[in-house]
RNA sequence: GCCGAAGUGGCGGAAUAGGCAGACGCGCACGACUCAAAAUCGUGUUCCCUCCGGGAAUGAGGGUUCGAUUCCCUCCUUCGGCACCA
């Protein structure tokens, strides 16, 4: 995932990239051509609010943070493709951001509608409800809680793509982002069914229990509702408009609290069940949404716990319709609702229906219930979501504007394509005004109408930085292109992508609208497949030494080019892949990267070494030339297999177990043998992809070998040499580890068998009984039961 | 409340098919080198006991199994997400 360009790489960006460029480098040489891109996500809120305080234009800003960040990620050692850079506040980049919002227009995917919407009064600007987060609703940026606003304002049909959204069949993501995305998404089915007002209006409601249709004894509206007037009767107009008036005041958070008691008002209106003809009073409680399923709900306090509570609290009746096994509900005396299995009583036709915890139609009560419903056109089966459609209108000058033309006879039309980009003036006055800067531009907005010709009006908002990210992955196959947002043939050749790495916070912001994306222009005809990106990974979170996220304010921030400085890219490169498991992460520790600058310093020493550079082996033995050589073996064969399976702590374990034999074996003599050259060789290719600096060094100045190591093949394990000639096996007596034996490696279950009895150690433990049973695991282990 | 991830020495972590728990490293202790220190090198380092040898231990408790960090059940704690979602 390609960064946004703050200011500095901190320690988090060398966390995210260095293990994933190893990865790159090992993937490369294992033989593939591989594209390791990167360019910056540049625009955005914070160059703007630096702008406004220190009065430094964004882009100035930001393109002096990319030219630093470009310059510590070279000291990374990555291997970045810079020619593939792409900035997506360059306007032949956000020229095909416009594009690609004019493409969906044209798809009818972006429309414009008044709602209300998330509004951040420190950002001054509308979020998208992905970037609201926790429980108090705060901005995903700034932390500062968010209120509505009724705004008219562009929207993406990101709905359109909910069912498909949760599909990720062909993919292999980790499970808790699709777990993240399914939950997001918040599919749940039912039924929608139609009640009607005594005046014969219709009310339709959504309820994944449809069948507990006959238990429904109240409805209750959201009091933004638009039937709450008309239902209301004369008597009751005081109270429900005091009421409606009071949700109005509160905020969503107080509105939303899940502890807060239930309150609500009689409107003095009925409706009737269509199910039994029952007329049943309407009320209206902020417990309902106006923003989920139809802002209306039938109440079934008798197995619902929120319409149980409003029930006992208003003297509402209470109708039992699912009766557990063994236990009689009574609608007046039961203390809680009964929320779980039955059988279904009380229900005209369907009583003794058996009703079990399954949601949707595998319930056989919901499903002939449904069939039922559809048959008599009282209801349908129906699907609803959490999910909403992505608001992508900002009200910020720092963003790709949005290319489209406001005419008082054409409506809202696009800017023609011969026109784009829509390029933003630099001359912006930045006031934290609340309205978009460029609508306070002088002249800006001012354009015909692409239709008529006649004077017309520009959109003075800008896109959603999201909207940039969703696509940056086409932009690397060809940034300068000129013709289109991406070279097809370069199109052709690489993608999709096949491995994407990055923050997991981003499970429901950048990599759902992705997704949405790219099977948006699929159905345009723009991409090819199901999926942006095959393969995905997360990397954890760097934490501070004090266990504590960093941040400024806490003082317990990593600097990186501090650690660069103080031991060299390698060595930090090194401890970073070293120090905790890449997808966990882990708090720093600075006293820790010592063991990881030790390692590097070691491996230099065993290079540089006459001792290890000599001529002239003293070996005698063969039996440490084959040691060193199944050592060599066996940890490439580690070191592989980790490296595919982003396992990075370990494969600096292993090199360094390696060197450790590595050390031993030249003790012994081993240094100028051929297994010893080999061992040296296969080190360093080990190495290059974690430290790229020193194994290329170490390879051209030490062992003399033509550049670049970086252009090697990967090794390939010779299995033989890896195999062990003998094994040791323990041997447990009723499961305590009593003795050990060593046998041939390809020795037959029978002879294992026979050593572990004939050891002396277990002779003294069965004192000369007979064992009662003998479990050998081939190669493991042996087993015995006295 | 619901969903997900995690819990292993003083610390980060390892155990990749249910088979020797604690690899590798940090830290610590002791030793070598040094006038001394740092660096470096070497040895040791889960806990407990009567230190020969034995016992206990992977958040807690239970289960399956010859054998469980690993599988199953119940619970606790931490982190993340969602949350009056009908």
């Amino acid at each position: 995932m390609l960064p946004y360009p703050s200011g500095d790489l901190h320690i988090g960006h060398w966390y995210a990239m260095t293990p994933s460029d190893a990865r790159a480098r090992f993937m490369r040489m294992k033989g593939y051509n591989v594209l390791f891109p990167m360019g910056f996500d540049a625009f955005g809120l914070p160059a703007e609010n630096a702008a406004i305080r220190e009065g430094v234009h964004p882009m100035k800003r930001t393109f002096e943070n990319i030219g630093r960040m470009r310059k510590q990620m070279r000291s990374m050692g990555t291997m970045f493709d810079w020619e593939r850079e792409a900035v997506s506040a360059d306007p032949a980049y956000y020229k095909w951001t416009e594009w690609f919002f004019i493409q969906l227009f044209k798809a009818g995917l972006a429309y414009r509608k008044m709602s209300p919407v998330d509004w951040c009064p420190n950002c001054n600007t509308t979020l998208a409800r992905e970037q609201v987060w926790g429980e108090d609703r705060h901005c995903e940026r700034c932390g500062t809680p968010v209120i509505k606003k009724d705004l008219e304002q562009w929207f993406f049909k990101t709905t359109k793509y909910a069912d498909e959204l949760l599909n990720f069949d062909g993919i292999d993501w980790p499970q808790t982002v699709k777990t993240l995305q399914t939950n997001w998404i918040g599919r749940s089915e039912g039924a929608s069914v139609t009640f009607k007002t005594e005046a014969g209006d219709p009310i339709e409601i959504f309820t994944t229990r449809p069948d507990t249709l006959w238990g429904a004894t109240f409805m209750v509206f959201s009091p933004e509702h638009p039937l709450v007037d008309k239902v209301t009767s004369p008597g009751q107009k005081e109270a429900v408009e005091a009421y409606k008036q009071q949700a109005a005041r509160q905020s969503d958070i107080e509105r939303e609290a899940v502890d807060k008691e239930k309150t609500g008002v009689f409107t003095g209106g009925y409706a009737i069940n269509p199910v039994n003809q029952e007329r049943i009073p309407i009320w209206i409680a902020d417990y309902v949404l106006m923003s989920y399923g139809t802002g209306a709900i039938m109440a079934v306090p008798a197995h619902d716990e929120r319409d149980f509570a409003f029930a006992r609290k208003y003297g509402l009746k209470v109708i039992p319709v699912i009766q557990p096994e063994g236990m009689e509900l009574d609608g007046d005396t039961m203390e809680a609702a009964h929320e779980h299995e039955g059988a279904m009583i009380n229900s005209g036709p369907f009583n003794g229906t058996r009703a079990t915890n399954d949601k949707g139609i595998k319930n056989p009560a919901i499903k002939t219930v449904i069939e039922w419903l559809e048959e008599r056109g009282i209801g349908k089966r129906s699907v609803n979501y959490r999910y909403r459609d992505w608001l992508i209108s900002r009200q910020r000058y720092w963003g790709a504007p949005i290319p489209m033309v406001h005419c008082e006879k054409h409506g809202w039309n696009p800017v023609p394509d011969d026109q784009l980009p829509v390029l933003l003036p630099e001359d912006v006055e930045w006031k934290p005004t609340g309205e978009s800067p460029l609508k306070l531009h002088p002249t800006w907005k001012q354009t015909t109408c692409p239709i008529c010709g006649e004077a017309a009006v520009r959109e003075t908002d800008t896109m959603d930085t999201f909207m940039c990210s969703s696509w940056y992955h086409l932009r690397y196959l060809s940034p300068k292109y000129n013709k289109g947002p991406f070279d097809e043939a370069e199109y052709n050749y690489w993608m999709p992508v096949d491995t994407y790495t990055g923050g997991i916070e981003h499970a429901t912001m950048h990599l759902l609208y992705t997704r949405f994306f790219h099977k948006a222009l699929r159905d345009i005809g723009i991409t090819e497949g199901n999926e942006p990106m095959l393969q995905l990974r997360n990397q954890g979170m760097v934490l501070g030494e004090d266990n504590e996220k960093m941040s400024k304010s806490r003082g317990n921030v990593i600097a990186p080019d501090v650690l660069v400085e103080k031991y060299g890219a390698d060595s930090v490169r090194a401890y970073i892949m070293f120090f905790a498991r890449w997808e966990m992460g882990a708090p720093w520790d600075s006293q820790g990267i010592e063991g990881a600058v030790r390692w590097v310093r070691r491996v230099w020493t065993l290079f540089t070494d006459p001792a290890s550079r000599s001529a002239s082996p003293t070996v005698g033995s063969d039996e440490t030339k084959k040691n060193l050589r199944r050592k060599v073996h066996q940890t490439l064969r580690n070191v592989t297999r980790d490296f595919e399976n982003f396992e990075f702590n370990t494969i600096i374990s292993s090199l360094m177990e390696l060197m450790n034999e590595m050390y031993k074996a030249r003790e012994a003599g081993a240094a100028g043998t051929d297994e010893w050259k080999e061992a040296q060789e296969i080190y360093l290719k080990m190495m290059a992809p974690v430290t790229p600096h020193i194994a290329e060094e170490l390879w051209t100045s030490y062992l003399g070998k033509p550049y670049s190591i970086h252009q090697q093949a990967w090794p390939s394990v010779d299995e033989a040499a890896a195999k062990e000639d003998t094994i040791e096996i323990p041997v447990q007596v009723n499961g305590k580890v009593r003795g050990k034996v060593v046998v041939p490696a390809d020795a037959s279950e029978d002879e294992i068998r026979a050593a572990a009895l004939a050891s002396e150690a277990i002779q003294k433990y069965l004192e000369g009984k007979e064992p009662k049973k003998i479990i050998v695991a081939k190669g493991r282990l042996v087993s015995v039961v006295v």
